[in-house]
RNA sequence: GCUCGAGUGGUGGAAUUGGUAGACACGUUGGACUUAAAAUCCAAUGACCAUUGCGGUCGUGCGGGUUCAAGUCCCGCCUCGAGUACCA
């Protein structure tokens, strides 16, 4: 009888799903313990070998978890909303509703074939309605809400009225749009209610505001800074632009502080750690009144060295600047005009590519120095950024190294107040190192640090600016004009969004006849025919009927991918639950994920949003904890291994790997399916593969054909996908758990390379061999030899350990050592083979589980708990035994611990470096080795 | 440019955190079993020298340093990967 793979892994996934074995429970007794994947997008291409490595690692280690006597919690589901799943709608022209049915019932199909322990009763799907009335809700609760500055945290807009009414927002400390002007009580009294309405928008957690957005195109829609990289697409590479938008936003800038501290209190990778700090951006410095000679208008700056104010020899705005029509001279408005237009029209990936080049126009206007009176020439430069500060920098040439190339550039002075520096090259930006300032008035002899206080102190006396903090992290831009998204609960009345009631929810998308994007960015919901909203009935009603007194047109613009994926995990806890987003006992109960298993690509995207709405809905008193992931782990990517055949230019000749030196060859990508673990090629399926290939004819080396291979992200395009189910096929699936794990740690990114799974399978087969001596399944009820023994508790140590932190490679050493050990041993006893079945559980779930039974157990082992992963069982367990070795020193270093005074003074006397080195002190502490004396404590 | 991270056999990767470098696996070579193949088992496998007997020398990207002891710590380089990109 063999270890037949096929048969038994179909049986327990059968057992599994009939007996609910993963069931969790929200009530208990036990301890809980959360363990979470990053849930996929439903794509159309299916999972390939690289989807699975996360999963497989988290579910070793809740299937650990529940060994140890805890009540675990793992789900999983689909994020169905959002790009992905509707660019593949897209493409292959079906209705992005039935592509997402169909790709996630192939999702479960290929998962459940790999024996994970989902807890599938929990399922959600970010599509649904049911799920997606939470969505909304959440929407609306931050749309009811404002940042209060004095308390750090969010409350309800109703809070911020009650003061308007009393004092106006003179004394109002909140986060707020930076147009916001001041008012008193009585003015606010005295407004209009859609007056009262634009104001509020100001201060609400999500709001409505025209903005310069990043517009793609190709994609019909706007994207997050997050949803770009390298100045195109993340999602095909399109081009992006900069556009003006009425637009959603999310006033994450009020977290950013909080987000930024919050990380100090996570286990998180110290390198996603960084990238969320950095994409935050914190930096400390002043903000400054520049008045503008002539007109009423000032211009604060952000600085981060207001010690350099007396070296401000000129200004420079953002071209996008509102303010510079205003300050702009009649003679130079033509040449301000032409500039604006050209930076306008640029692409985000021209501008990149042309960081180098300097160009700007001067405006014409002159700004006071705040200190010295002297007149500031006012220019305008695409190096300054609309979007970060206020979109104006005072320029200080010699102590910063772009004001200096722009001053250079255009001949603009430069003043020196950095006493002993030599500027004739390049600026002096150095903070440090004991310069002193010159030609700075009362900063005059001060270094640096000095120099920061004395001057904040003083702009802070003479009304003139204040210290401040700045974020680089932007609000983040809300509205998709796409069709597979949230609908935003809200209607337009006298053009101000009114939100939806609470008990509206869910507003369901509306289904349309055209759902493809359109060019010039009008959302897809435009087609739809019955979308509007009828306030007297209470319901949706067909556009027809606006009447703009009781029928409303709604919003068009959905919401984005990461709405959905920002809280996600309550639901699971909680998914049936009809009359909250997750019930209060079920959040207190599961409170929080432990552990967090997904990419490092989110790092600045759904890890930081879903960070926000957590601490937003800690401050509303919905969530038991201000950070929701106490531990992350970053998987790394499984890479493919590509496939090229090397074409002669110009003819049907195709060169082997070696014989390519020299040539003019092309290479093109073969599907890797066509090549063997040789790299050989098969070249006649691949005459048949693609009619390309029909005509060609081979030169071949030593016999045989060989490809060229390169390691890139596996693709479907790229011909080098592997797919689960073919693995799963010939070897099982604890096979391809068990080679995942084994494939290297998981944070780090590998190429897939089948080549090494027979190590992996044969150890299956080698287990399985242990259970059966003779072909038939045979244990003995004898006591264990002692050898026997110490395999066992020394696996159990090491596994134990390996499993704690996560190197599951290592612990698949650690079993194969033991198998082939008791192999050797011929072990066969119950007292060894039980609790290894066990143990191995977590990895080779099929195979345990039928081993298991044939133990004579009538349980599933996936819900045995068992002193062997016990500490007090370990520690006894684990004590080492002493290795023999046939020299002099026969000591492990464990026992050297134990050595006499008097040994420890006879190994002394016998090696001479050793004496020296002591000079007569008695050590505490020797290890020893054969012939050598390694370690000397004391 | 800035910020992280990494460089160990033919390959993937170990190394109790300063203590016998190369665990485990793949690959390769030889052997056993077999009519044969597959499967399985055994042995060898960092390089070089020696080999009838022991053994020896060099070895963790490069160059220095600390230490009885360095893959591991410190200083200076080189290469690769990731993130970010005019953030004032």
């Amino acid at each position: 009888m063999g270890y037949n793979f096929l048969e038994i892994e179909e049986k327990w996934q059968g057992y599994w799903a009939k007996n609910k074995t993963f069931h969790a429970k929200n009530e208990s007794q036990l301890p809980k313990y959360y363990v979470l994947d990053m849930f996929p997008y439903p794509s159309g291409a299916g999972l390939h070998v690289g989807h699975p490595l996360g999963y497989i690692a988290s579910d070793i280690y809740a299937r650990y978890k529940r060994h140890k006597g805890f009540n675990v919690l793992h789900p999983q589901g689909y994020d169905s909303f959002g790009l992905p799943a509707e660019q593949y709608a897209i493409q292959t022209g079906q209705h992005p509703e039935l592509t997402t049915k169909t790709n996630i019932a192939r999702y479960r199909e290929q998962l459940d074939r790999i024996g994970f322990s989902f807890d599938w009763s929990r399922e959600v799907r970010t599509s649904n309605p049911d799920f997606y009335r939470w969505t909304q809700w959440i929407f609306l609760q931050l749309f009811h809400s404002y940042y209060d500055k004095t308390a750090d945290k969010a409350k309800p807009i109703s809070s911020l009225v009650e003061q308007f009414e009393q004092n106006g927002n003179l004394s109002v400390k909140a986060e707020c749009a930076a147009t916001v002007t001041p008012f008193t009580a009585e003015e606010w009294n005295g407004c209009t209610t859609s007056k009262k309405e634009e104001i509020l928008l100001d201060y609400r957690l999500t709001y409505i505001s025209e903005t310069e957005v990043n517009w793609c195109a190709e994609l019909g829609t706007i994207l997050a800074n997050d949803e770009i990289v390298n100045g195109v697409s993340e999602r095909g590479g399109y081009p992006v632009t900069k556009k003006k938008m009425k637009q959603w936003s999310m006033r994450i800038g009020a977290y950013a502080e909080r987000l930024l501290q919050g990380l100090a209190t996570v286990d998180w990778p110290e390198s996603l750690k960084e990238m969320q700090r950095n994409w935050i951006g914190k930096s400390i410095g002043a903000s400054v009144r520049f008045p503008v000679e002539g007109h009423q208008a000032t211009l604060e700056v952000f600085t981060t060295r207001p010690d350099t104010l007396f070296g401000v020899t000129f200004m420079t705005l953002a071209p996008e600047l509102e303010l510079v029509k205003k300050i702009t001279t009649a003679e130079q408005k033509a040449s301000v005009d032409a500039y604006i237009e050209s930076t306008a029209q640029r692409s985000e990936r021209d501008r990149m590519a042309n960081v180098k080049t300097i160009s700007g126009v001067f405006t014409g206007a002159y700004a006071l120095h705040p200190l010295t009176q002297e007149r500031v020439p006012i220019w305008i430069g695409d190096y300054v950024l609309a979007g970060y500060g206020t979109g104006a920098v005072m320029a200080v040439p010699c102590g910063d190294q772009r004001d200096y190339d722009f001053a250079k550039h255009f001949d603009i002075p430069i003043k020196n107040i950095f006493a002993e520096t030599d500027i004739s090259e390049a600026a002096y930006a150095e903070k440090s190192g004991g310069v002193k300032l010159q030609d700075s008035g009362f900063l005059n002899g001060l270094e640096y640090k000095e120099a920061m206080t004395k001057v904040i102190q003083h702009l802070e006396e003479n009304n003139i600016g204040q210290g401040t903090i700045n974020y680089r992290l932007r609000d983040a831009i809300f509205s998709r004009q796409r069709y597979w998204g949230e609908p935003i609960p809200v209607y337009y009345q006298n053009g101000l969004p009114v939100p939806l009631d609470e008990k509206h929810l869910p507003l369901e998308l509306p289904k349309v006849e055209n759902y493809l994007p359109t060019q010039d960015g009008a959302p897809p919901l435009g087609n739809a025919t019955h979308w509007a909203w009828d306030v007297e009935e209470e319901k949706v009603v067909d556009n027809k009927q606006i009447n703009h007194e009781t029928v409303f047109p709604l919003e068009m613009n959905t919401m984005p991918g990461w709405a959905g994926s920002s809280w996600y995990f309550y639901r699971y806890m909680d998914p049936h639950n009809a009359t909250a987003f997750v019930s209060k006992e079920a959040a207190d109960y599961w409170k929080e994920v432990d552990l967090y298993l997904g990419g490092s690509e989110h790092a600045t995207g759904h890890l930081l949003y879903s960070r926000f709405w957590q601490k937003f809905l800690f401050d509303l008193g919905h969530l038991p904890v201000e950070e929701y992931a106490k531990k992350l782990i970053n998987q790394g990517m499984i890479l493919g291994s590509s496939a090229f055949v090397y074409r002669k230019a110009g003819t049907q000749e195709y060169l082997s790997k070696g014989l390519i030196e020299g040539e003019q060859v092309e290479p093109i990508r073969v599907d890797i399916s066509l090549v063997n673990l040789s790299d050989e090629l098969d070249c006649e399926a691949l005459k048949k593969w693609q009619p390309q290939f029909a005509e060609a004819r081979f030169v071949l080396e030593d016999g045989v054909y060989k490809v060229g291979r390169e390691v890139e992200k596996m693709s479907k395009s790229k011909y080098n996908v592997v797919n689960p189910d073919q693995i799963c096929e010939d070897y099982g699936a604890d096979t391809l758990r068990m080679y995942e794990m084994f494939l290297g740690p998981i944070e780090q990114a590998k190429p897939w390379n089948t080549a090494g799974i027979s190590g992996v399978h044969s150890f299956l087969k080698k287990t399985w061999r242990l259970y059966h001596p003779n072909e038939t399944f045979s244990v003995s009820d004898d006591a264990p030899s002692a050898e026997s023994l110490k395999t066992l508790h020394q696996t159990i140590k090491k596994v134990t350990e390996d499993i704690e932190q996560f190197s599951f490679n290592t612990c698949i050493s650690a079993f194969m050592i033991c198998v082939n050990e008791l192999s050797a041993q011929k072990c066969n006893q119950r007292s060894i083979l039980e609790p290894l079945a066990i143990l191995l559980s977590p990895f080779a779930v099929h195979l345990a589980e039928e081993l298991w039974e044939r133990l004579g157990h009538s349980d599933s082992v996936s819900t045995v708990s068992y002193p062997i992963f016990e500490e007090k069982y370990l520690v006894e367990s684990s004590k080492n035994y002493p290795v023999s070795f046939n020299g002099k020193m026969r000591f492990t270093r464990e026992l050297s611990l134990e050595l006499s005074p008097k040994e420890i003074e006879e190994i002394i006397l016998a090696d001479e470096q050793t004496q020296k080195h002591l000079q007569g002190r008695t050590p505490k502490k020797v290890i020893v080795v054969p012939g050598k004396i390694i370690n000397i404590v004391g």
